[in-house]
This record gives structure tokens, sequence and C-alpha cells, in this order.
DNA sequence: ACTGGAAATGTTAGCGCTACCATTGCAACT
DNA sequence: AGTTGCAATGGTAGCGCTAACATTTCCAGT
């Protein structure tokens, strides 16, 4: 078996070449044919690092050579290869931001904020869908970690022990957002859930209603809203609410549906506590449809104030929480973090406020 | 070690030259610190490129190998540097979307089903606004094409010279989305926006509606439905029509707003064309408010069967667009495109239909 | 017994950029 | 004159990974 090598190795040899023979130049390398950086600099007559530090710091180039070098970048087209850049530097100049999904959701305004202030700072935001089951989650980031963004946003806490661990272990800051723990995994910026519950409570208490009901999703934060709000109620001597839960993200018609099947159930009830806007808007909506007075023959409470809450009619009253200042305050504490600075208080309860209005 | 270093110090100053010494050897480099593909590949006692490859393409590693790297990538808790990773292969796993705003839009449908594909797919999608002006978009361009995506998929056609220059010079696959155009970038999936205006018109007025008005975004897909509308209506010999501008994006409170400046001003008016569902929502809230029965005396349109379009009440009349279908071409044209498929043609029209309800 | 070839693994050389340090030139000091 | 300091620029060596090719092993086919 071995015999073929040494055969090799002498037939070598006779041709007095010592062993290993040089290898033949490599064939045409790959690589994508775009301009780079050394081109630039070559039609710059400057240094490939010239070139990046013109570009990134442009204050230590000389004007002159600043000059030359710009019109350089403009006549190639040369866009920076910011993959290379983010390698050799560590810094990707990427974000990621996860949230259970995107559509018509009440975290839009958040990753509004997100990317506007990222934007600023040249960062670029990922998005991820992990879905509300939390199956995804964990796959979702050990994708995320592989581009080493500079930091993660989290849509409520993390749950899963195995997600907390890997980002643990990658370094990277994470915000939490839309809700509070004492102990989350880096910073954190929310608010109490059972605290809303509980002093929706009070609110539609203190106004009267003795009869209430929700419709509620069934997502975990929703889940602390209710239980707040069931607790409150009981301890104020209310008797036990009948309760309709849908399936999260909740839509307009799972609001119609919610009131139909409580009203089917049960007759005697004076508001209906929801766990969204949208869904509250389905219960006046379907209210309407009933020739149901609101808030005269039943009140309408709804959470998040979304843009069209103060709009519809009647105005709804509901839970004002500020997205975009969560998403400011998130931006601001993984900038703080990337930039070395001190972020103070790693937990940040924005809480929220009773915005009464028509509807209850 | 240090010997070679003594012996290149020493045959430099044998041969008498005052040239450079070789450098000492560097301090201690950069990097993060994090485990790499070679560490992992010394505690599994194979060669990196393997462990790549049990990575990538499992099927190509013996199976005990196999074994020993995962047991390895356990224990270690490795993630793949994806920097790095699309740095070699030239293949980013990157997609790019870009959207006029992610807040409140018509567009999330297509969004989230782009996420959807891109994700079984391994792709991330990095998202960016551009704002409805148009002003930020090639800033825009120039950061999303640094990160060498794979595919990008554009919201509307793209206008600007510049950009488009740079799309095209930057070879990545380019969708445009939403809008048509003979002449795209390089692959698109849409409808034509006059034609929907048209047929608006030919459906309202086959239904008795003469006295039409607009509220509409100042858009430029909402101009063009807006002109394709005006033009069949004059072209069957209807008057010309009130017309309310608002700012894009719509809201409720502009639908309502609009109807208001709509009724102060030309009383005349037997149905609304909107070119958003929102803004038709919020013509149909006004209308309640003000007790005028939809669609008895103002019969509402609107525009995009967003999920809610069916529940309000009245149901509202509107044009169906498949959002998701959107959003799956697109991904299939930028899978394709890298998996060097024919995609066929380039230019697809996805249309739309008119789904008549209780509104109009 | 020997070859051909498939399967499994390894070696080498970058991908395009920036960190780190070194060097140069020149004005401003002792 | 010699030194210092500073501004501007350059050289080198990777960042962590994969493409391309090379090598080794082993077995079927002649």
């Amino acid at each position: 078996m071995s015999e073929i090598k040494e055969l090799a190795v002498t037939s070598a040899a006779v041709t007095s070449k010592p062993v290993r023979v040089k290898k033949p130049p490599r064939a045409a390398r790959r690589g994508t044919g775009d301009t780079t950086l050394s081109d630039v600099a070559k039609l710059a007559g400057v240094s490939a690092i010239t070139v990046s530090r013109a570009l990134k710091t442009p204050s230590v180039v000389a004007p002159e050579t600043l000059a030359r070098i710009q019109d350089a970048v403009s006549r190639t087209g040369y866009v920076p290869n910011l993959m290379a850049g983010g390698l050799a530097s560590n810094r990707s100049g990427l974000v990621a931001a996860l949230m259970p999904t995107i559509a018509g959701s009440v975290f839009l305004e958040t990753v509004q904020a997100l990317t506007d202030a990222f934007d600023d700072a040249g960062c670029q935001l990922i998005l991820g869908q992990s879905g509300y089951t939390g199956f995804r989650e964990d796959a979702l980031i050990n994708a995320i970690v592989g581009r080493r963004p500079d930091g993660i946003v989290l849509t409520g806490i993390m749950h899963s022990p195995e997600g907390r661990k890997r980002l643990l272990a990658s370094g990277i800051p994470v915000v939490e957002t839309w809700d509070l723990t004492p102990t989350p995994i880096d910073m954190l910026v929310g608010f109490s859930h059972e605290k809303v519950g509980r002093e929706v409570a009070d609110f539609l208490y203190s106004k009267g209603y003795r009869r209430p009901a929700i419709v509620s999703a069934d997502d975990y934060r929703a889940g602390l809203r209710r239980s707040g709000f069931e607790q409150r109620m009981h301890a104020l001597g209310v008797a036990p609410m009948p309760v309709h839960i849908v399936a999260a993200p909740t839509s307009l018609r799972d609001g119609r549906e919610g009131l139909a099947a409580l009203l089917a159930q049960a007759v005697d009830v004076d508001v209906v506590f929801c766990s969204s806007d949208v869904l509250a808007h389905g219960v006046v909506t379907e209210a309407l449809a009933r020739a149901i007075d609101v808030p005269r023959d039943l009140a309408v409470m709804g959470f998040g104030d979304l843009a069209f809450a103060s709009y519809i009619h009647p105005a709804l009253t509901t839970v004002h929480i500020d997205g975009r200042a969560i998403g400011r305050q998130a931006a601001q504490f993984i900038m703080d973090r990337i930039e070395g600075r001190d972020v103070g208080e790693r937990v940040r309860d924005i809480g929220f406020s009773i915005v009464p209005r028509l509807s209850a």
C-alpha cells in the first residue's frame, strides 16, 4: 500500500527535485471583482490604511489627500465591504431585534424608534421573528449571535435557560423590553404588566364597574395583566369574572368573537378589559353591530394606546405605553455599552398611564 | 521560537546590511476571545475545514467524525462567526428589505412572508426604512450594499437614478415590489396602481355612484391610483371630484379629518375612494360619529384589504392585494438567483381584486 | 495483483478590511 | 544643534472562515 507512495517519492527523487515540490501558483482566486479599498488606494496614490482612515476618521487625513481619495472613491463607485470591516474591527455595525411577530403589533413603534436611533449611529437592524410560542427563539438566537451583532434587543424577557446562557456567553449587550424582572440577562427597559392589571382594576372599580369580563390573548404578558386585574378585583370584593382567551397575535375579529362569546355565556357584564387595543376595538365594533351602546350599556377598556385608539368611535379608554421611549432607551443602552460608557441603572421602569376617554 | 528570530537578526548583521531587521513578534493579537472553528477542530482532533464541513454539509463527513465534532461544538458552545464565513464565501446570508415605513403599514404582510421564507433558507432580514420622501433612500442603499446582502427587496420602484446605478453596479439581485414598470432594475413583483384606480372607478360607477370624492395619501403609488380613478371617471362623464390629500403614512385620524374637510367644502358626495383601508376606516368612523349612514348616505371604498377590513362595521369594500404572495415571490426570485437557477419572467404582475362588502 | 475511483480529510492561500506599531517630516521648543 | 512633539502616512499581520486543490484510504472491478 505504502509502496505507491514510495514510488511517487522515488520518481520525484529521480528528477532530483526535493521531495515536496513547490506548489504551482494557484489558479485565479475567487473574490467578487468589486472595487476594494486597495483599488481605491492605488488610484489615489496612497496606502490602503489611509483610505480606510479617510472614510472612517477623515479628520486625521490631510485635506488634499482626502480630496484625492474622495475623488477616487466616487470614480470607482467604491462601497466598503462592511463584512470585512466588521471582521477586522470586531464591530459588526449590526443590531438585532427579536420580536414575537411584526404583524399588527404594538411593538412596531419600538422597532421604529430603534431603527431611527441606530440609523443615526450607522448601525442596521436585523429583524428576527420568534413567534409567540418561543419554539423558534433558540434557533434564532444562534443565527443572530453568529452575526456578532453589537447589541440585541429582545421583546419580552428571555425565558429559555438555553437562550439565556447563549446570550450571556456571547458577551453581546442585551436589552430586554416590554416587561419587568429583577433579574434581566443584562439590561432592561419596560414596565410591570401585573401593575397595569391592578391599576386598571382600581380605575374601573372607582368608576363604578362591578361586573367585569376579560378578553385576552394567550401570551405571557397579557396573562400577567389579566392575573393582576383578577386579583385586584377579587380583593375589592368582585365576584370571579368570565374570561375569553384568544390566540396571539390578536385581531379585530378576535375581539368581535370575544364579545359574542361572552354575551352568549354571561349577559351580566358591565365592562370588558381587553389585552390589546385591537381586541378592544373588536369588542366596540361588535357592540356597535349589536346596537349595544358603549359605554352606557357596556364599557370597554384596551391596552397599548395605539394610534387609532383615540380616533375610533367612541374614543377608546386604554393604557398608554410609550413604545418609542422604550426603543430609544434600548438604543441608548446599547450605544452606551458599545462606547464603553457607564449605563447606570440597568433596569428602567418606564411605567404606563391610564388614558380615560369615552369607552369606559 | 526565539532562535529563529535570533538567527534572522544575526544573518542580517553578517550580511552587514543596516536594513531593517525582522520585526519582533507582535504583541498579543486582538480578537474576541470567542471560541473559533479551530478551537473546535483541535478539541475534536480534526482540521478546521472538516469542522466547517461538518456544520455546512454534514453528509460529506464520516458519522463518527461528525459525532466527535458535534460533541466538541456543544462542549465549547461554539457559534460560527457568520461575518468571517460570509467574507470567505462571498455569501452573507443577509437579505435587505427597504420600505418607506414599518409603522402600520400595508407592507407588513410582505415583510412577514419575506422573513419566513428566508428564515427557512438560513438568511436573516435587514430592515431599512427609507421614509416616504426618498431622501434617505440613497444613504440607505450605500449602507445596505456595504453589507453585501445576497438580495435586496425594494418596496416600490426605485426612482433615484443614483440609487439605481449603485444597485445595478453592485450586481446584487434586486426585487422591486408593490408596483409595476416595464423597466425594473432587475426583477419585480407587483401590480398596476393605475389599473386599480380605473377598475375601482368602473366598479363604483356600475354600482350607480356618480359623485365620488377622494381621500388620498401623497405618496407616489397612491397618486397613481388616484389619477387612474379620476381619468376613468372623467371618461365615464363624471364631473371633476373633490380631493383631499394627506401626508403618508396615513392614519385613522387622517381619514376622519379627510371626511370632515370634504363635507365642509362639498356636501354633494355619494362615495369616497380612499388610498388605504386605514383612511377608509377613518372616513367610516367619522360618518358614524356624524350619524351619516354608510353606505346609504355615503359609500366608502378602501385599498389594501388589511386584516380588519372585513371586521369593521360596516364591512369595508376594498381592493385586495396579496401581500404575502408578493413577499413569497420576491423571496423565490432571490433564492433562485442565489442558487443560479433561471428565474423565468422577471416581471410578475400578481394583480388585485375588488372585494365588495357592505360599505360600498 | 493492480488499477481506478469514490469517500474522507487535509493544506494552502486568501476574502477585504483594520489594529497595532513604525516611520517620516517638520515646527516648536530647550 | 538637539530634542521633543505632533501630524500624516505606511507596513505588517491577522480577524475567522471557506474555495480550491491535494492527499490518503479503501474497496470494487478487472
